[in-house]
DNA sequence: TTTAACCTTGTCGTTAACGTAAAGGTTGAC
DNA sequence: GTCAACCTTTACGTTAACGACAAGGTTAAA
């Protein structure tokens, strides 16, 4: 059991991102005082190492609380688990149309380092043999 | 040449969207008549297009500003472009990187979605010979 | 030349995701 | 039991990326 401070220093955030967290819906605190201390375990870690992953691909928290809460619908009643099951598909479609649209931007990416790698090669280093492209 | 009111129409955004992103640096009207009225052309709606994908692939407008510009390196001097290929190349890691952050993500939501299917049919359809996960 | 439809530059409002300080309780090692 | 270090709630501030007026100028078709 953390405290806010210990547990926030290990997911590399601050006491204020997990109470806003909270607030959102993402996260509880597994245990809390009877003075109010909020009180985390390591499964809360693993939630904020995945929120934390999720933001970087770039969802909002209201995506990612979504997200993560179907992780957790194993007590959830049965008529709540087909639901999650649609909710899973077109999540999944989600991702797979962002994946395909920064592989498309690593295409044209590497179009434009040989691009600039052959103009840098005819114009800077004249009657020099280079290497070619890396990539 | 497209007014700003036509281009925004057809980028599918607002023309303050448009003025919005010519105060942050990231695309020019190709000519001002005299009174100040903003003209484009197709190329900017080309931009307009990459910007929408960079977007929602979770790059911010500076980001997104950055890498837009790399692609009119054309004119620019030799030195600034051994500087794009460096950005161009830090920049190509960081895609890889979503990347591979969105593909772990898909992998455990098809595995959640698998767990799902099979709690389903478990608890709901006892007896039915199943179809299997499609996935 | 009139007028509807569009454009201009402000300026203020809004949502998301926190940061930051204020004023005051809590803990736990000594 | 004291005190530094931590926690609480409350509340105002901030940045990004626009939305929504307001007040007035422009265009182009009829």
């Amino acid at each position: 059991m953390y405290k806010i401070g210990e547990i926030a220093k290990q997911a590399g955030v601050t006491p204020r991102t997990l109470r806003y967290y909270e607030q959102r819906g993402l996260i509880t605190p597994s245990q809390v005082s009877t003075a109010g201390y909020r009180y985390y375990d390591d499964d809360t870690l693993a939630i904020l190492t995945r929120i934390r992953n999720l933001k970087h691909v770039g969802l909002t928290l209201e995506e990612i609380k979504d997200v993560i809460g179907l992780y957790f619908t194993l007590k959830k009643p049965l008529e709540a688990k087909e639901k999650t099951l649609v909710y899973l598909d077109s999540h999944l479609n989600e991702i797979n149309s962002k994946i395909s649209m920064l592989q498309k931007a690593k295409l044209e990416l590497k179009e434009q380092i040989q691009l600039t790698q052959q103009r840098l090669s005819q114009l800077g280093v004249k009657g020099q043999k280079n290497g070619g492209p890396k990539n």
